[in-house]
DNA sequence: GGAATCGTGGAATGAATATTCTATTCTTCA
DNA sequence: TGAAGAATAGAATATTCATTCCACGATTCC
């Protein structure tokens, strides 16, 4: 990096007016946090960047953070400045001295992770449970899962043309995170569900070129169970998610995914699930995005 | 980092003889280690200044290393072209992330991740994709949450007579999923924004006797950030999840919590997200019991 | 409402950078 | 010993870099 010669003293004692100049990483944040308010626009924008993507600060070039800030390189020197620093360059030393300092040595994970500070507190616990039960739950699917079926799935809901989302009560947040998804992703679905009454109406509109997921864990919700055989009768390709190999979902079901959530304390997250989900949304969206693209070439 | 046009690729065949060119730091320092006896002087002398000082290859410039090391800087390219990387640059990029991934355990996580068989087929990767990204959130959000805040958090909500979940589109989820567990552990609670229009209606029943837990992810629903506002000048404590210190939900937020979902090709799924809410959720529940076993005693 | 200050975008600039090239020194084996 | 090859040092080069500068909008303040 360049190490230019100093600015005028004179010009310096214009900038660093009144507080000092941050000397390390957390000392910047505080600044920042505590200035946000005032700040103009870009540089507001920069601020939020750098607190948000330190690593990226520490190791990028003014052109490639300015590129992914959406901002001129010009505007980091200005945000430097205005903080006190030299430069650009200089502020990017307390991002570096950041990661330097950091010992990411196996005794820290370790600690962090059994007996770390959550523990002293009482519902530190409870807190430490549930991230290491979602640490279990994702290296269950990661075995579990057979990529196979996976890849069936797929495909099955990638030539729908529009894919149906079953799911009652604890389940109901994943098909609502798939559908929010689906949405921006422009993928067609549609809720099955939601409100009382009509479900009716709208299972009747599937037909074979339509595609079901879903998702039921025990103990199952009936009206999932029903629907989803009411859509396997109507020769619609379900997809399921569920806990169990004698799930009742899976008699109905042309793939079947058995993911079991870790619990702590008998109460169980959704972590897995929404990786799953997550992972099946963006798979099915890929696979459509490349279907459109052969069929352009033709 | 300059970007040549490539070597000739008739030359590079010379150098990238035997073995692969190392993808991570621990598959380079072991080559390092294993060749180390045949390297030539100053190869060598440049091999056991890397392994010793790795940061300052992270950070330091071609020269600056080079003085370091007491070695001409045409002999640190060299090395890395010796090792098959196409110059120092592309070396110095395996130091970098070394620094970059601070969870040691997640190392290996996603090696045993890669080396399954989901990497064999095409979705298998986006799947090994989420649940690797679902893995370092929660690593993340293990280190981020302070247990002092979430202890605090945990005591608002479970003052509350009632608690008002506010969320919107990918957060949505989150509260729909606390508003399921909250109805099973019976604490009263109430969903802001599921119908629209009498939302207003609903928060001008909050009062300071109530409390709020606010959910919004960049980009910031308006309507979460307006409605969590409302509810702060009305006296309403709010806890609040978002994604950065800039969020405007901090600002009417007695307590909040940052975290940063890890994304997978830009998508984040909510694992972590569903890990601390299920944690935020059956913790207040427990302190509520323990109140009500307390007052039960007089 | 006009002047003045501040914030911003974008091109210009020279310093610094990684890399290549070549002359020289050091090994190695006949 | 002496030639052939590898390894090295150091200058040369093209590229990239952070920074500066200036013109143009946007605010703010009389």
């Amino acid at each position: 990096m360049p190490q230019r010669q100093k600015r005028d003293p004179l010009k310096m004692s214009e900038t660093e007016n009144s507080t000092a100049i941050p000397q390390d990483f957390d000392g910047l944040k505080a600044i920042i946090l505590e200035r946000k308010a005032q700040l103009p626009k870009r540089l507001r924008q920069v601020a939020a960047y750098a607190l948000d993507n330190p690593d990226e600060i520490a190791f990028g070039t003014a052109a490639s953070i300015a590129t992914s800030a959406d901002v001129q390189p010009s505007t980091l020197v200005r945000f430097a400045q205005h903080f006190g620093f030299e430069g650009f360059s200089s502020l990017q030393q307390i991002f570096r001295a950041r990661l330097r300092e950091r010992t990411p040595g196996y005794d820290e994970r370790l600690r962090a992770l059994s007996g770390n500070d959550h523990s002293k507190l009482e519902s530190g616990s409870i807190f430490n449970g549930f991230v290491a039960a979602a640490h279990r739950s994702l290296d269950n699917i990661a075995s579990s899962v057979e990529p196979e079926a996976f890849e069936r799935a797929v495909n099955i809901l990638a030539d729908a043309e529009t894919i149906y989302l079953v799911a009652k009560r604890r389940s109901y947040p994943i098909s609502g995170y798939m559908a929010y998804a689906f949405g921006k992703l422009k993928v067609r679905y549609q809720m099955v569900g939601t409100a009382a009454g009509i479900d009716d109406d709208i299972l009747a509109m599937a037909g074979s070129k339509d595609a079901a997921f879903a998702v039921s864990f025990s103990p199952y919700a009936s009206e999932s169970v029903n629907q989803a055989k009411l859509l396997a009768s109507r020769k619609v390709p379900v997809v399921s998610l569920t806990d169990s190999a004698f799930s009742p979902l899976a008699e109905s079901s042309k793939v079947w995914f058995e993911l079991v959530e870790a619990d702590h304390a008998g109460f169980r997250s959704l972590s897995a699930s929404m990786a799953f989900a997550m992972a099946l949304t963006v798979a099915v969206a890929e696979k459509r995005r490349r279907i459109a693209e052969e069929q352009a070439m033709e």
